[in-house]
DNA sequence: AATGAATGAGACTTCATTCAT
DNA sequence: CATGAATGAAGTCTCATTCAT
């Protein structure tokens, strides 16, 4: 009995995704040049030549990879808009980034090999920059809607610290006392100090 | 009649220089994994071959555009050490280390891709971790001169913020509003400010 | 359709053997590292790349040749091993050596351009060391089995006879006379000779 | 003052023979592929640039250690040829032969490589086989001197088990009971065995 | 006569991609 | 939909040879 259109779309899409996170995660441990198609394959357990049946080549795969990454964060950052509280947002903020630097490492590299990656630049740049945009202006918001006196500015400034501290992090990941710096974080972004910048 | 030993040294440094450099800027600009011998090759204006009697490989080479790459950056920040004043040390330090960003974007391009890439990690890791080390021990030096009371913390978050601005600088180098984040950076870290930390 | 697990293993079965016999007669004809993989993917028929999927490196081939060799030569002398009368064996294996020099004057290169090349020495040696060992001991069985005075050492000067022979003929197959040292060998090794030895 | 003539060209074959004989142990050892230009300009202690100045080509200079052998071992065996009485001719033959192989592996090793090496074998072919040739005629002489029945195949006998003896030496040198066989030959060819072959 | 920097052809090897099944 | 054998371009590296000094 063949199988039905229904069927045969949730294969495509289960192994779609079954390639993409095995690719995003070898991209992420060994950088993109460093991947081969093989090593992709084997890890999702499926033929090179499948590989292809999805992803038209190397660079296809990637850009797949950079957004399924741009679509993962998003969700991970979405709960925080209905966050009425500006401070309990950043606090919140500051908790969510933190869990994810440390449970999630590879997002970061993938976030930085993409970025600084020849040939591969050129593809992920715009999206990256677009993303960090986003952030510095959702950033920049709460920061208006406390009233603090450069919210363009303390927003880059606050953007810089945390995308400062993960690269610290991962490139000295045994020794870097990340949850002391958060608590370190976390006092120099609540209430009271926030207000000092009013 | 051949060469004098001095001419000949002449010739080697300076070719070696040459290929260095070379390497240095296509490491910079393309990556380690992006690089080919040709192409460094081509820059130095040499034979692939003549490469390879200055440098026994590609990891050698990486290893020695590294410690150039330190041994610069040292140069940079040697002469802040000889000031007294903290308060002026840290802002001296600003400034070199913003015309740094904005001069000489490849060597932070370099410092980041060579740690965070996969491979080429192993041999660089403990020399960038040792280097960033030095830098938190010396700002942490110049914070405690101050009194402030969590120097080792201020120390870390103010690397953290260098580290991030260069990344986003990078990142989007026409946009970055790199000047005038220099100027509030001035500003956080001036006398007045830093005196609120104590 | 992929092909079935069968199919697939008979193709690469064959593949390897195909590429494994052209580099064992490429080697015979041109030494190690006379041969290269280009010589032994054209010989075969197939791309450079190929060989790599079969052989991860021109050592690894190397290996794989040296194993045939041995379980080649090994074949050959298998039958030797159930005849009794050890007049008769001594004859059967004379005949046997002879016909294996004119047939297969490539073994007998192989051996000893493996053996003398320097570099490759180091994977060959304990093979063909423990090989001549055998030989040796197979002989003094022999030997003693007929009760001749000192096997030990008529082995090992049966062994030297065989291999300086072969190494004569292959210096100058033209003109030495094979077949006439077969026959005066035959006579030096019958019975009644054997017999003035114990 | 400038060198006189005769000085210049003393210097010459000096330098000549010193590449020479470095290139013949470095062949010896490594094999002529295995061996470099610079192996031997740096074993000669000169530089590359002036082994070119001696020898025009890696070829030109395997075809005059090629001779230099020849020569070499025509010394050695030159003496034997004024002995009168057979018998002792063999005897000292022998012992001159076992000293060789054991004190001097290396002609032995130059001997095989060459012959066997590609490329090189072409050049090597025809001297190594008028060599042969020279010995198993000496041979051949002194066993008919003798009144042996045989003597073209004796001779070629002999011929067979000394290099076969030496190749299973250099096989493994540490295990091959060299003395002993030597030992055990020298009775093979005393007088009264060889009377019994007549 | 002597040097070693420089060249370039060619070796080994990797891997994205194709294709017969 | 699925496989992995097969290709070939391109990369790293070696080395005989040349040449300016």
């Amino acid at each position: 009995m063949p199988r039905t259109k229904e069927q045969l779309q949730e294969i495509r899409k289960k192994t779609e995704k079954l390639i993409l996170y095995s690719a995003l995660e070898l991209f992420a441990e060994k950088g993109f040049n460093g991947t081969t198609i093989s090593d992709i394959a084997a890890k999702a357990g499926i033929s090179k030549g499948l590989a292809y049946n999805y992803f038209s080549s190397k660079k296809d795969l990637l850009e797949a990879v950079c957004e399924t990454l741009l679509i993962e964060m998003d969700k991970i950052f979405k709960p925080i808009e209905q966050i009425e509280d500006p401070y309990l947002k950043i606090e919140i903020l500051i908790n969510l980034i933190f869990t994810q630097i440390e449970k999630e490492e590879k997002f970061w590299r993938l976030y930085m090999d993409f970025s600084l990656h020849p040939g591969v630049k050129e593809i992920v740049n715009k999206i990256t920059v677009d993303y960090l945009d986003t952030g510095f202006k959702l950033l920049e918001k709460i920061f208006r809607q406390i009233g603090i006196k450069n919210p363009a500015n303390e927003s880059k400034l606050f953007g810089a610290i945390i995308d400062g501290m993960s690269l610290h992090y991962i490139f000295n990941k045994e020794h870097y006392p990340l949850k002391q710096m958060k608590r370190f974080l976390k006092k120099k972004y609540n209430k009271e100090s926030l207000e000092k910048l009013k």
